[in-house]
DNA sequence: TTTCAGGTTTAGAATAGTTCTAAAATGCGT
DNA sequence: ACGCATTTTAGAACTATTCTAAACCTGAAA
């Protein structure tokens, strides 16, 4: 007998593009596909407990600890970035264009921000001599418009 | 009688200038001034935990909590600045002047990186529009040079 | 088809960093 | 010295995250 055609994930969708592309060594489960779709359909960078509350629409059983683990495997193979703004919870994100956080020191949202010209770090920050750079992180503090407009309200 | 002159806080130190200038409004007791002589001594971005330690060889008695308390008082009067790295421990850093911090992903160390120009976000991000910046954190992850050159001979 | 080995998921316990609480101590102005 | 506000303390409480051990799949081998 010939060899039967494979049976499984018979669809390609964008989140299998994406594990094919970076290559990343990650079984694609249904948890962590769910994980990555939501956070792929999010732009307010979620903590793990809003990702679990977005998951369970879907998948009602799923628990924490499973969100959390698919949240680690989906960072360490490259698909999505985990945001370090308060000592409180991380947040994630999955867009993995080159881009800056803004966070609003007021209503506490965080919005992307994408480069107008590429930055060099070494030109502009003297680096131990010999550092090797990896990857860096910019976060810009301040009020989003709505929170700034409030405020001038208030003031005024 | 002519009034009696001031007797409270009669040296005036580095810091006490430096509370004076800012105008912060945070009364100066020895917990406090020692939390922040600690930082102030210290390049090493300590922990809160870290600053525990090195207080307690001056005051055995104090307590982690007033640690917390004073690290607390002397961030939101702006003495010095808290520092988020990983999802773990907060870092605290005295340093008050322009800068980056460079982080070993290796060894885990902190280090400060002076400014060569100023950076001006504005040119460099598409920021939200009527969005007002208070500051800019950025953080470099890499190499220091020690793992950089042990990496180096690991792979030869 | 059964068996096995591997990774995955689960619930709950454990941990770590931090904050809270209530009482005691301290210090300043009168 | 007295009263009041702030600071300090020890320990409990809290919250985000990680760990654990058992149950569960899934695909390959027998």
């Amino acid at each position: 007998m010939s060899p039967a055609p494979r049976k499984s994930t018979p669809k390609a969708s964008a989140l299998d593009c994406r594990l094919a592309v970076m290559g990343a060594d990650l079984r694609l489960t249904p948890h962590r596909r769910e994980v990555f779709q939501v956070l792929a359909e999010s732009t307010d960078h979620p903590t793990a407990y809003d990702v679990f509350g977005r998951v369970k629409d879907r998948s009602p059983h799923i628990s924490l600890a499973t969100v959390y683990n698919c949240l680690e495997h989906l960072t360490t193979s490259g698909l999505i970035k985990q945001v370090h703004v308060e000592r409180s919870q991380s947040r994630y994100c999955a867009n993995l264009h080159e881009h800056v956080h803004f966070h609003c020191d007021s209503c506490g949202k965080v919005s992307d921000a994408l480069p107008i010209t590429h930055l060099d770090p070494a030109k502009f920050w003297q680096l131990p001599n010999g550092a090797r750079i990896t990857r860096t992180d910019v976060a810009i503090h301040g009020l989003c418009p709505d929170c700034a407009k409030k405020q001038t309200n208030v003031l005024h």
